[in-house]
DNA sequence: GCCAACGTTGGC
DNA sequence: GCCAACGTTGGC
């Protein structure tokens, strides 16, 4: 079991859009270390959903429902896709301004590699943040 | 295989 | 809207 957070653009694929869908194809990633991250996903693996530029917040959590298969924006086969459910909304959604001030995600990719799209955390940042989403 | 130019991402 | 960071592309 891994914990992965993954980054959206609101505008262009929001939480609410992944909810009202009940799923989301994961694809469009154009970036290699991203696309091992995907490629690593197992299923029921916890993603947590991170909204980029407008809210910059962590808002929901997912869990991997399919392993990286062909994007399908694409037909070129370096790139790969998965499936991710929405589970649950975090009842307050932590910035990242909060998670900049916490000394124990000082470390996160992203902070450090702002423009990673898809990077693994820790089971310890994962329980971290999700207790900072609490109502 | 190196490196400069370019494009994109994402925070501010 | 700007700009810094950084990944990718393409010429050599």
């Amino acid at each position: 079991m891994q914990y992965w957070l993954v980054k959206t653009e609101p505008e262009a694929f929001s939480w609410q859009d992944m909810v009202a869908q009940k799923r989301a194809v994961w694809d469009g990633v154009r970036n290699y270390t991203a696309r091992n991250n995907l490629k690593a996903m197992a299923l029921n693996d916890i993603v947590l959903i991170y909204h980029s530029v407008t809210d910059k917040c962590v808002v929901g959590l997912g869990r991997v429902d399919a392993l990286a298969y062909q994007d399908p924006t694409t037909d070129d086969e370096r790139w790969v896709a998965v499936d991710i459910v929405p589970v649950t909304e975090l009842p307050k959604p932590v910035t990242l301004a909060q998670i900049k001030a916490e000394p124990a995600l000082a470390d996160l990719p992203l902070i450090k590699q702002s423009r990673l799209s898809v990077m693994p955390i820790s089971e310890d940042a994962f329980k971290l943040i999700v207790e900072m989403g609490k109502g």
